[in-house]
DNA sequence: CTGTTAGCGCTTTCAC
DNA sequence: GTGAAAGCGCTAACAG
């Protein structure tokens, strides 16, 4: 067995409170002889207190949840380290839960979460939560009353603390970069356009465009499921509509990655033929033959940032509302050129 | 407050000993329409138990941990995501651990797993461990008592579970296929050689270099650390050897993107000017403008099984000590090609 | 300065 | 069929 607060107590002669309290560093009117002789004794049994048993009287486990869609994602096992990262530097722990984006599961994970006392839950919904779904695990958190902090994800009805990127800002300095070049027929591989994030994409994208006073032409927009098979779907699409594209705007890099293997394969070369710009600048955009010219998103301090803002949530008992921004940053590479009239 | 068994007893009239034992299956002589009224209860009430409480006084969490020195690699983070995967589908929970390969950090996430309450340990060591250091590790979880499944890396000194790919014959197969494409000179990037499966896969090399009787040079091995780096320099070391080396071998897939890119900038053609087969068959492998043949280990499936191993241990209290080890599956993309005589 | 006591929310033995 | 009571390992009022 383990040894318990009681065979301190035995151990040492003195009462478990006296041990409790030292242990605690709430001996305020016990004499360094007395601490002493526990401290000790901990030391010679090997005593460890038993979290569970604290967890139950304390009513705090120092746990976090991390909810996300699926950390074998880049994005997400990044965002993952920074969060674990953090957790480890102020003394907690992470449970880790994959919801491979079912909004079925969200609900899920957020109950046994709670049913485990976490202290807090990280959250970053599922893609197919429109809405009403998203509502409704938000809604859920608060009945169960732990505090939570959206990530990535968000939404703007939601008054909580959420850690971001602007993606807005993200998808127009992609778009402005592709403009300045010279592309005027600028395609976009989307994701699901339910999703803010995706949507302040494109309004990013539109409100270059607007700057450079080209209109919007709806048909360039290609909404995919922000997966490589997107991506190379997306050439399909895009090569068919005869529209003289020159530049394909990826709203993140997987789908760019389909892209790029189906601009080859269909014999086009990057950014000779076809200047291509990702989005979230994962590392292997740097390691392609033409590296991908990427939006950059601060992944693993958005995760030590989000673990922050909760930890200050719980210790405080107040919920901050604060957005906390990131901005993004283009990582201009090889495969974007400026248009050649042909 | 949320609500307890207590609040159930009092809304039913029953006593809570009746509803633990209506709620736990236990209840062989409470007649239905008293289970009825207590179910209907419990949905009214929202009542969920307090897995904290069950916790303590049954002594069992549904919790495990998984110690491994990074999510935000790849590898890991299939391994992770077979690993949650299967927790979910069996109702556990997962603890993630990152050590960044700190031996140190591996005792300390024993310890603070074993006082959180796990029921089991899913370990991979770090990098950084010898021999002495991961015997400290698992000394340290078998005084704790906690169960344990090693993944990955193993000791063959140690009993105790462990869930494995053989090493030795991904090296055998990549250096044999690289042998029957005529290449004599092959290099390897190994990983760190104190490291059991470093070590193995180059004792698969140098198998298949005896069945076809070409000698043995240890110059042509660089130990590098499993990383992008260590590639970049391993070209420029097999590169100044002026050994003829028309074919190299890294031990994993990022070694491999480094001598990639490192080959590339010193104006080699891959395959044409030297092969190159790595080893993990990342996704990204095949992405690459030559794909990458590589050693595909499954993971994944790693993950699913470890898990397995861990709950039937638990559930069991019998430590299996089997050794379960997975095949690995090369897998020929166009990185690798004849040698030709120049 | 230190100990007694109650209680966190639950399971389980034993008694009726 | 059901309930009282003890106990899991700990903290924290309160008492002295």
């Amino acid at each position: 067995m383990r040894t318990t607060i009681k065979d301190i107590a035995n151990y040492t002669g003195f009462s478990v409170t006296t041990i409790s309290l030292v242990l605690n560093g709430k001996a305020y009117k016990i004499p360094k002889s007395t601490k002493d002789i526990i401290f000790d004794a901990v030391e010679k049994l090997n005593y460890r207190p038993n979290q569970i048993a604290v967890g139950l009287v304390k009513k705090r486990t120092k746990t976090i949840g991390l909810v996300i869609s699926d950390v074998s994602n880049v994005f997400f096992s990044n965002l993952a380290k920074g969060v674990e990262d953090e957790c480890r530097r102020n003394g907690w722990n992470l449970i880790l839960c994959n919801t491979n984006d079912m909004h079925k599961r969200d609900l899920e994970y957020i109950q046994v979460l709670a049913d485990k006392g976490v202290d807090g839950i990280l959250f970053c919904m599922s893609l197919d939560s429109d809405k009403k779904k998203a509502l409704e695990s938000v809604k859920l958190m608060e009945k169960l009353k732990v505090p939570f902090v959206m990530i990535d994800r968000f939404l703007e009805e939601v008054e909580c603390c959420s850690v971001i990127v602007n993606h807005r800002s993200g998808g127009y300095a992609a778009t402005k970069h592709l403009l300045e070049l010279g592309h005027r027929n600028i395609a976009c591989v989307a994701g699901p356009l339910a999703l803010e994030d995706s949507q302040h994409r494109l309004k990013g994208y539109k409100e270059a465009l607007e700057e450079f006073g080209v209109s919007y032409d709806p048909d360039l927009i290609y909404e995919g499921n922000y997966d490589r098979k997107s991506g190379v779907e997306a050439v399909e699409y895009i090569l068919g509509l005869q529209k003289k594209v020159t530049a394909i705007f990826s709203f993140n890099d997987m789908s760019a990655y389909g892209v790029y293997n189906g601009l080859k394969r269909c014999g086009y070369l990057i950014p000779k033929d076809m200047s291509l710009v990702g989005y979230d600048d994962i590392f292997f955009s740097e390691i392609l033959d033409v590296p991908l010219t990427s939006v950059n998103q601060p992944v693993y301090d958005m995760g030590v940032e989000a673990v922050q803002q909760i930890i200050s949530e719980i210790d405080s008992g107040v919920n901050s509302k604060k957005c906390i921004t990131f901005q993004p940053k283009l990582i201009v590479r090889d495969s974007t050129t400026e248009y050649e009239e042909k």
